[in-house]
DNA sequence: GATCAACAATGATATATGTCAATTTATATT
DNA sequence: AATATAAATTGACATATATCATTGTTGATC
């Protein structure tokens, strides 16, 4: 892990693709001259569930899965970030603790803000405070459909769900290669990666999807919403 | 439905029991003159899933059961409101719309704030915010928790995961009676209303609880919960 | 007290899904 | 290129859970 300072480039494109963008310039200064970017090799561990929750961080480049550890060796995967997406945990102003591990699925670069320059933020502005509780209701509002999808669709439709993410809210695109493991796929749809293997291979039988190893492509997204919905 | 302004008690009530106690005095006295109150019978619905999200809504008497409706008839009851508690969705500086139904499961009053009204404070008040963001930050820290239970534990560690919410932050004892029907308890756990009387039985047959009707009294708290953390 | 409707309980059965073991394929390392 | 390691695939099987049909029970209403 490789500690630097942030480029003004990078700064300024982070700034404004998230909920920092809502700051003053003085407070971006501020926020600038205390942050700090680490990377972060593909598989290694950006932070870990349990842990004490000590910064805001977000990801400038590479990609990242953000998953829930169970006692068993199982993981849900929640949600994928991408750069300029923030990770603002629960534990915010709460049990400041980590309530979920985020893990790089290549190379990564997070920056890291100290929780205590945050909250200062939404002090000094309750503008920021309203677009932070705003972020953190979309990211709610994302859970109550993953909570709905995992409670009553299966398997099939519950795979589908995560292959329309993937395409819709991930990748932007109906081809994609992904680095995510079989076993991510599987986490993220609530099975296991034989489960997830098997639903792979009757969608491509039926011509839903084309994939190869990492390589998927979308062949009929209709097909796969209406699976999506009825089962 | 019965709408009337609220007397001074039942607001004071209200107002040290939940987010609002973090207003000011004038804060206080500015809500209390446009807030107003509705009478719900059993079985009524207070706000439906889908519709436009006008007001924060707080119960001062009674309970009332928060769920996300799916398709096809099938509910997930996500949590269980008491007096006191505030019920401030994700839809707030959002999208405007309830992302679940509410519905009383007695004879309940409710309290609406309008939306515009609670956006006021938090801009005058970053304090009452951050209170309102830790609000909003332990609710999702117990959809965390459901996710888990959901996602990888079978059915009798569910119906576990319910019984002690019942007992441990419902009604505080070991012995209750509850107007939850078993379908609601089915809800709450994920599963059928077979599923759940079939469980429940197997629970009484091992002694770990025992339940007339809708009298539950739970005997063996230390079983429920190695079941829920093996199950 | 009789009647009705909602709720609860039970059994038989079908199906979805996980588990385990074995094999193949891809990827990294020397 | 050869080897080792991790990931993907497949099949056989066990089991958890839903579905459907039926019956019993309770509580409200006339």
């Amino acid at each position: 892990m490789n500690k630097k300072h942030i480029s003004e480039e990078n700064l300024n494109f982070d700034m404004s693709s998230n909920v920092l963008k809502f700051l003053s310039e003085e407070q971006k200064e501020y926020i600038r001259n205390i942050m700090f970017s680490v990377n972060f090799s593909k598989g290694e561990i950006i932070f870990k569930q349990g842990t004490p929750m000590l910064h805001i961080v977000f990801i400038i480049g590479g990609m990242a899965k953000i998953y829930i550890e169970d006692n068993n060796n199982k993981n849900i995967v929640i949600s994928l970030i991408k750069p300029g997406e923030i990770i603002g945990g629960p534990g915010f102003y709460t049990d400041y603790k980590h309530h979920f591990s985020v893990t790089a699925l290549e190379n990564t670069t997070a920056c890291f803000i100290e929780v205590a320059a945050f909250k200062k933020m939404i002090l000094e502005s309750p503008e920021f405070g309203l677009e932070f509780i705003r972020y953190r209701n979309i990211r709610h509002i994302n859970f109550y459909d993953k909570l709905r999808v995992t409670s009553h669709k299966q398997m099939n439709g519950r795979l589908a769900h995560t292959l329309l993410y993937l395409s819709d809210t991930v990748y932007h695109s109906n081809s994609f290669k992904t680095t995510l493991t079989r076993q991510d796929l599987a986490d993220m749809s609530s099975m296991t990666k034989e489960s997830a293997i098997r639903v792979l291979k009757s969608f491509k039988e039926s011509g839903i999807i084309e994939c190869q190893n990492n390589d998927f492509e979308i062949k009929n997204k209709t097909a796969l919403k209406n699976i999506l919905e009825s089962g």
